[in-house]
DNA sequence: CCTTGAATTTACCGACAGTAACATTTTGAC
DNA sequence: GTCAAAATGTTACTGTCGGTAAATTCAAGG
């Protein structure tokens, strides 16, 4: 039947989108009309498939960030805009974000994914004004990416808010703290 | 043998931190020198006792951050003591955070004490300035649950910056956007 | 055909959450 | 004191699911 690795994915993260962050790995397999084993073999076990569609996740809110950040002058507005375009590109995956967010055990592949993601998020600011002390940045890209997660964890749940005020909201907040450590530089 | 549910949750807790998050329920009960099906009875199935814990975990680091509290008597360093407090007392706890933090498969509990923790933050800020709108409020204390709550992972994970620094830098980031809005007013 | 080796499926194992059914103690009414 | 019945505890089981070993089909070469 020949069954490549992206196409399990893709099957994965559709099972998934369908039947909610509980689709087991008997299911997932059904759904690339594939037995377990192939599964097994090609992508691993269930926490290499969390991995895997977590990067994949990760490219995507990337690229949307980045989209959205074409057109804009201003770096506060360009925080917003990024700030949108990662909703946006969660709320186009609500069960992939929860599948990734509560299907892993293992802390330290969730540090991985948060380390890789900080560094894209460090490289984004870094070519605006220079940030003082690499642990500063550090603490920094991983505030910011856990303030992001909660509130579009809560965001999903009862949308409370919309998109647009959140991002401003959320941009109010942060943006003094780094405005005043690229002026101070 | 007369076995509370205080004495259960404070068995599940010491277990928890010697075997690690992953500890069974059958090895929680046997700490509690009791039988799986009164651990049941008890205090409920594992998701259950993922939320006492949890709940009991805020409420120390509630209590922690209080504490941190007196003695400071400009906000800012208020704000920087709490986050000291906040990870210090996840660090005398350290096997329980992660047990609460990777045991949970019901998001919508996630938000329940999400929202929990956000109200009791909400009164804390609420003590001094008066702050936007309601929807506002709620954004920020996601907000800066996240961040603690990323930040204090990897902290965990690595050591990569000692706490008072952590503290400072967090500090650094989210304080002047606090600050503003109470200006504002 | 027959054999050999790769790809696939079936059938299974182990672990663990959760519970039913059984045993034992305690309580309280007469 | 005795017996019913409620409460408490224990053993032993079920079901589910992740993961894998063993059986089987299939393809290619001789």
């Amino acid at each position: 039947m020949l069954a490549t690795r992206e196409q399990l994915l893709d099957a994965a993260e559709r099972m998934i989108s369908e039947h909610g962050p509980g689709a087991t790995m008997e299911q997932i397999a059904a759904a690339a009309t594939v037995t377990k084993p192939i599964l097994y073999r090609t992508v691993g076990d269930r926490a290499a498939l969390v991995n895997a569609l977590s990067e994949a996740m990760i490219d995507r809110i990337a690229a949307a960030i980045g989209n959205a950040l074409t057109g804009h002058i201003q770096p506060r507005e360009q925080f917003e805009a990024a700030v949108r375009g990662y909703l946006g590109a969660i709320d186009a995956d609500r069960n992939l974000f929860l599948f990734v967010n509560t299907g892993r055990q293992e802390t330290n592949e969730l540090r991985r994914l948060v380390d890789r993601s900080a560094t894209l998020m460090i490289e984004l600011f870094s070519a605006a004004p220079g940030l003082q002390t690499p642990t500063m940045v550090r603490t920094w890209a991983y505030s910011i990416l856990g303030a992001f997660q909660v509130v579009t964890v809560m965001w999903l749940g009862s949308d409370y808010s919309d998109r647009d005020t959140i991002a401003a909201d959320l941009t109010t907040l942060l943006w003094p703290g780094i405005e005043l450590a690229g002026a101070a530089e």
